[in-house]
Order: structure tokens, then sequence, then C-alpha cells
DNA sequence: GTCTATACGGGGATAGAC
DNA sequence: GTCTATCCCCGTATAGAC
């Protein structure tokens, strides 16, 4: 695209890229989750795309555009694969299911996305992703709510429960779970590569029951304590 | 205290300090809290504590060393009043209840502390911090495990609960709360003023209750339908 | 103990050749 | 489009006067 190589407008356009700036966006993506947007230059993340320095420059104008450039990237990935969607209406217990299923892909599939929003929220107060929270929360707070509501209704909720502080008490567990990972790990009393596949499924039964449990009216069916409930097998 | 201004030791120690270095300690936190660590220059802390930046190192010897100190005088305050220990042995609610309430006091009181150290978690992988987890973990994690461990004794926890996994669920609840306040603003669609003491307030009855039931065999007294049990009125 | 002045390095960004 | 060379600012840290 030889004729608008650095659109100098705002907002960062996903649009088709050149390989060099996919090899710059991923090793941006990487090093952004790692260390944070300050602590990574310009010159590492060309080191690691194995371009010159120059060429960020070139394609993305500055820092602040690459960054963000990464953040959209990301979110549409996600929102393609339609990892965000995977809360599809339905009774309570499969709601939450759900939701937390969705949580535990975009964990594994996309580790980077969870640190890089987080660190989005409590390094910029989500400044350069606020439309990104906004889609997360639509797909993942919203559904849980209108199922919470729907539960209360139908008499298997508590009805002294506040829908919305239940859908973040659900979707804290698998986030705290990942993003406090050293206090994690002490308790567990594992080493450095903890969170395992395994472990973080194991989790995600967890958080589904937890939650289940501390907002129906009567205990449900346990699903993971003699037979698991047919497992919707994911994808 | 002439005769040892610098220490060149390594670990930072949370001794008696001058008037300059309280100020600089004071400012410290807050600017390590609202911006990180690499964010926060030298020269801004001088600022806002009112002395020359050559002071710091004078002090400090370093930018990290006082870094690693401001953690320290930090949980040490903590420690000292006791903010972690508010789990008293108990049935599960009353330890669960403490152990929600002692988070609330914490991020009531010094909410810089919970941002600065979930920052060295993300950050620094708790690097400069280990020692610090550690006492906090004591403090909340264990104690929520023992009650639970004793209520599957005594037949008030559900079997299959696992007793770990349910601690860190019912500490992430608050901790997400306050550290995902972007999201969680925009989920109870309110201002940017938004979790005020008495929402913080709000939040911990609910992950209290949340907890409990999550857990219990069969749903207990609710604590906050009608009548709240005694709250204890803490100092 | 506190201040001024400054060395030093590194990171973001640009100019311009090819 | 890609590369080399370089500018400039700013942040950490030090030297040394007072």
């Amino acid at each position: 695209m030889p004729s608008k190589p650095r659109p100098p407008g705002r907002e960062p356009e996903p649009e088709p890229t050149s390989p060099a700036a996919d090899a710059i966006l991923n090793a941006a993506e990487e090093l952004f989750a790692r260390s944070g947007f300050e602590r990574t230059t310009i010159k590492e993340i060309a080191r690691r795309a194995k371009v010159n320095s120059a060429l960020l420059y070139y394609y993305f104008g500055d820092k602040t555009t690459l960054y963000r450039t990464v953040l959209t990237r990301l979110v549409l990935g996600l929102r393609q694969q339609g990892r965000l969607s995977a809360a599809r209406p339905g009774d309570v217990p499969q709601v939450i299911g759900g939701i937390v299923e969705a949580q535990r892909q975009m964990l594994l599939r996309h580790p980077r996305a969870a640190v890089l929003l987080f660190r989005e929220m409590i390094d910029h107060n989500a400044a350069h992703a606020h439309g990104l929270i906004q889609e997360i929360a639509a797909e993942l707070f919203r559904p849980a709510c209108l199922a919470i509501e729907n539960g209360k209704r139908d008499g298997t909720v508590r009805p002294d429960v506040d829908s919305r502080f239940a859908a973040i008490s659900t979707i804290a567990q698998l986030a705290y779970f990942m993003l406090a990972r050293p206090a994690v790990r002490l308790l567990m009393d594992t080493g450095a590569d903890y969170p395992a596949p395994s472990d973080l499924a194991a989790f995600g039964r967890h958080a589904a029951d937890f939650a289940v449990h501390a907002i129906s009216v009567a205990p449900p069916r346990s699903r993971t304590t003699k037979k698991r409930a047919g497992k919707e097998s994911g994808r």
C-alpha cells in the first residue's frame, strides 16, 4: 500500500498489513504484554521482529499508535474467533459455564491479551482501550447479568443477589487466578510453570461451580463430584 | 542519624527516618502506586516531596532501593495496624467475613497498597516483594484454607470443594473489583469516582455472602437480606 | 544534610541515502 | 520500503561546594 503508508489519523487501522508490519505487531504484542508500554523500547521490538527500528515509524508513526494498533488487532482477533461470545442464553449454570469457558479459552490461546488489557486498565486507566473493554463487557458481563436476572424471576437464583455484583465475582475468579500468579503459586506451593493448561481447566471448573452455588437458591445438581454434565466440547 | 546515612546493604531498612526521608517515602508511595516504577521519575518524587532530587540518592542510594523501601514500609505499616490479621478462627462464615473485611479495610485505608502490590506482581513477577506477598498470603489465604478444611470435616462445607481454589475465589472478588475499576465502572454505569467507600462496603458484603453460599452444603442463614448479623464495628 | 551543576546513557524520533 | 546515521530530550546518578 504505497499510497497510504502512514495514516495521519488517530485511530489505528487494522488493515491489510505487510509482512514486515505483521512481524512488528507480533513482536510488539509479545513485548508489551511482557513488560508493559513504557518498559518496552522501539529498538527492542525492532530487534525481535528482525527489522530496522526506523521501520516502526514508517508503518505506525509513533510508539503510541503502534501500541493502540496492537490492542485493537488483539480484540479484533478475539472477536473473529468468537472467543468472547461463548455465552449463549440458557439456564444459569449453562450461561455461567459458558462465560467461564470463554474466559478460559481466551487465557489459554491469548495469554498476552489478558495481561495487556489489565495492564492498560491499571497503567492508563484504560484510556487506550475504552472501546475494547466495552466490547468485552458486552460479551461477558451483560449475558451474565441477564441470565442471573432471569434466574431470579424463575426462582432458581436467590432474590437477594445483586446480578451485577455476581457477574463481577464470577469473572473475577479466573482473571485473578492468572494475574496474581505469584501469589497463587505461593499458595498452591508450585513452581514457576504452575498454571499449566490442565490447572487452568481445573480452576475453571471450580470457578463455574463456585459461582453457580453462590447464587442458586438450592444446591444444583453437582457437576464436578461424580459425573460431569456433558461438557459441550467447545469450538 | 549522622553516622549511618546511606546503608550500603541491600535490604532496605524500615528504620527511624528523618522528616525529609519520610516526605520522600510518602511522595514515592503515592507516585509509584499511581504510575508504576518506571514511569515515576526521581525528579517527580523530589518535587512532590519538596526536597532536592539529590537527597533521594543520599538517603536511599538508588531508585530501586527507594522502591523496595516503600514496599516494605507499606506492609510493615499494614502489619502493625493488624489490617491483615482480621481473620481469627471461627466458623466458615465468620472467617470469610473477617477476611473480606480485612481486605476492605486495607483497600479503604491504603488504596495505594493494593495497586502497588499488584503492579509488582504483573510488572516484575513480584521480584521485589516476595517476602511481602508471602506475608499477605499467610494472613489471608491460609486462614481461609484452614477454615474451609475444618468446615469440610464438620460437614458445613461441601466435600468436593477445593479449599485453596475456594480461598483464591474468595479473595479474587474484592481485588478484582478495585483493580479492574474501568471495567467495573462500565458495568455499573457510574462515573469516575465510583467505588466510593459505601460502594466498597456494599460489594464487600456481597463478596462474603457469595463465597459463603458458594461452598456451604446448605444455604446458611442469610446475612444480608433482612437483618445484618451484628457487624463488628472495627474500632 | 542540602544544594548546584553536570556527566552519562538510553530511548523516541527524524533526515535522507539507497 | 528499508537502512544508516544522528539529533535531542530526559532520566539516573555523581561530584563537590556549602
